[in-house]
DNA sequence: CTGTGTGCAAAGGGTTTGCAAGTAC
DNA sequence: GTACTTGCAAACCCTTTGCACACAG
């Protein structure tokens, strides 16, 4: 719990009950955690302050957000994101059978020669399969 | 005209003038559609029937969802799809300027090694940068 | 004390469902 | 004629906005 206090300040936001268990939840969270799920987990907490608690950890460069194909956004702690920029150019992985999607930091991301007309900047992978644990 | 006509009939749909005109837009466009872009463009059918018109054409084959992470979901004819299996394992582009998504056909996608515990299926990748028309 | 964060209510937007009338074949 | 398709209304869900109260610093 020291840890994600330690994060909000270094971020100048202020230290609430919300904000630390949400972090907390993410922090120790295996996956990459919907909206949906933090609801079902701290159901005592208003589902609109938690949209702007995401955003704003989001605007800070906390999380990212993860559009995994399921139609659910997802989020997951940043490795090494600011409010400035967002490294999340990591290959991200959806499991069709539970659903869970990581992020794949080992992984590297293939380089794109460019071999179209168009000057590519950015990029977003999603691998999808059958995770470890179903696969078991 | 006849082009989507012959797709309609060959897909067991029937041959409606709302079908035809949808499919046509999407035919000759060259960049994938949204269906706000079809809305706009085709004023007089309800958007009601459009979500139900796009979705069939989706189960059948005809055209393959993108989600470019624009939010607004566009469409595009499928090469070589059917009602069994979409192989729209292609590599997509978003430009960040003018909003347009293309299909780059051409453009070959990466081999991911499966060097992961979880087991690769399927792959998602859009690219994101500057267009041909907007670099102009 | 001051400004930020929270909870509630309401509004907004996109998408889906039900049903009666219309139309392709 | 029959089954599929359409259009309209209503419902549903997710997300955003406005505002008063609560609380962190």
């Amino acid at each position: 719990m020291s840890e994600v206090k330690e994060i909000l300040k270094k971020k100048n936001l202020r230290v609430t009950p919300m904000r630390l268990q949400i972090l907390d939840l993410m922090f120790h969270a295996s996956a990459a955690v919907s909206q949906k799920s933090i609801e079902a987990k701290l159901k005592d907490f208003d589902r609109i302050t938690l949209y702007r608690t995401l955003k704003s950890f989001e605007e800070k460069g906390i999380i990212h957000k993860i559009e995994d194909g399921t139609g659910l956004n997802k989020y997951a702690m940043c490795a090494d994101c600011d409010e400035h920029h967002h490294h999340d150019e990591h290959v991200h992985f959806n499991c069709n059978k539970c659903g869970d999607t990581f992020c794949l930091e080992d992984m590297e991301p293939p380089s794109f020669v460019n071999k179209t007309k168009h000057q590519i900047e950015q990029f977003n992978i999603v691998l999808k399969g059958t995770c470890e644990m179903c696969l078991n």
